[in-house]
DNA sequence: GAACAGTTGACAGGTTCCTGTCGAATTGAC
DNA sequence: GTCAATTCGACAGGAACCTGTCAACTGTTC
């Protein structure tokens, strides 16, 4: 077996790894935000906009999602009244994604949870850890991007 | 600001990390499988039951999912053929699940795909950082664990 | 200013995962 | 052997993501 292999199977293993971390993370993203009448989801759209009002495709983009997903994401938000479409002085169709009091006050509320909660986890694992798992990861993402986009964008065709 | 903090932050960076390689991974996972005839779910199936026949609860324990989730997917691989459910000697009602010669032929396929692939991303990344990835993601995955399980089982209530 | 490509939101439909509930089968305690 | 707890598959419904298509808007090019 060559080392080229061996690092193969590497690979492999923490795809495995990425897949079941994933999972958890949503788990316990959902159960942060669920006191704030909130989901991982919809936490992470009030998250992007929280720097400054933003129209759908632009929090899409920043999320590395499809428009359409953001857009189901954002009505619903609406609807509970944690954001609010705006008027967009730069373009006339697509509004901004704004902030509510309530949506402002639940996010606030989310985060505080949230810090709490990654002091108490990081806090308990030995430190260089996860600078070094951070690093790792984000050059295989990089270099999967990379490696997917060549042959079609894939996403917004 | 504390090191606790520091950590807490790399930890959030590494949540964003893993949510884009997440979906990245499973983009590649299709366009593996996809020629074969199988989605990135589909092929997981197939591979835990390369092993050995398991009921539907058992691959769903493997791969850490819903029971639901993966009865789902099992029945669409019976429809496609891929798979077929065969009496099972200890459970009168709970059949195994089984690779037919198509599945069988199918999953080789993806497998060769999946080694070629994994072969040119693990060689393309230095040596270290996969091994380094793989663990700290581990370690957060164990520790996410423990946390998340202690306060009620949450899935399979 | 008219035609053009690119971007955007709306609408429709599909996949994969989830939860909750049910009846049937199995298992273990007594 | 009997009965309760557990496990299993079936069924129903929902969340979050995806793709594809369309018309309206923007900015550019001529």
């Amino acid at each position: 077996m060559s080392s080229l292999q061996k690092e193969a199977a590497a690979f492999t293993d923490l795809i495995l790894e990425v897949f079941q971390l994933n999972g958890l993370l949503l788990q316990a993203g959902d159960r942060l935000s669920a006191p704030a009448g909130l989901t991982s989801a919809r936490w992470q759209v009030l998250g992007v906009i929280d720097h400054g009002p933003a129209t759908v495709a632009a929090v899409a983009r920043t999320m590395g999602l499809a428009r359409q997903s953001v857009q189901q994401t954002a009505d619903a938000l609406v609807d509970d009244g944690f954001v609010a479409y705006v008027d967009n002085p730069h373009h006339q169709r697509a509004k901004l994604l704004s902030l509510t009091t309530a949506g402002r006050r639940a996010l606030r509320k989310v985060e505080a949870a949230h810090a709490a909660w990654a002091n108490r986890l990081g806090a308990s694992l030995a430190p260089g850890l996860l600078a070094a798992a951070l690093e790792g990861v984000r050059a295989a993402r990089l270099r999967l991007e990379k490696d997917l986009t060549p042959e079609e964008g894939a996403r917004e065709t």
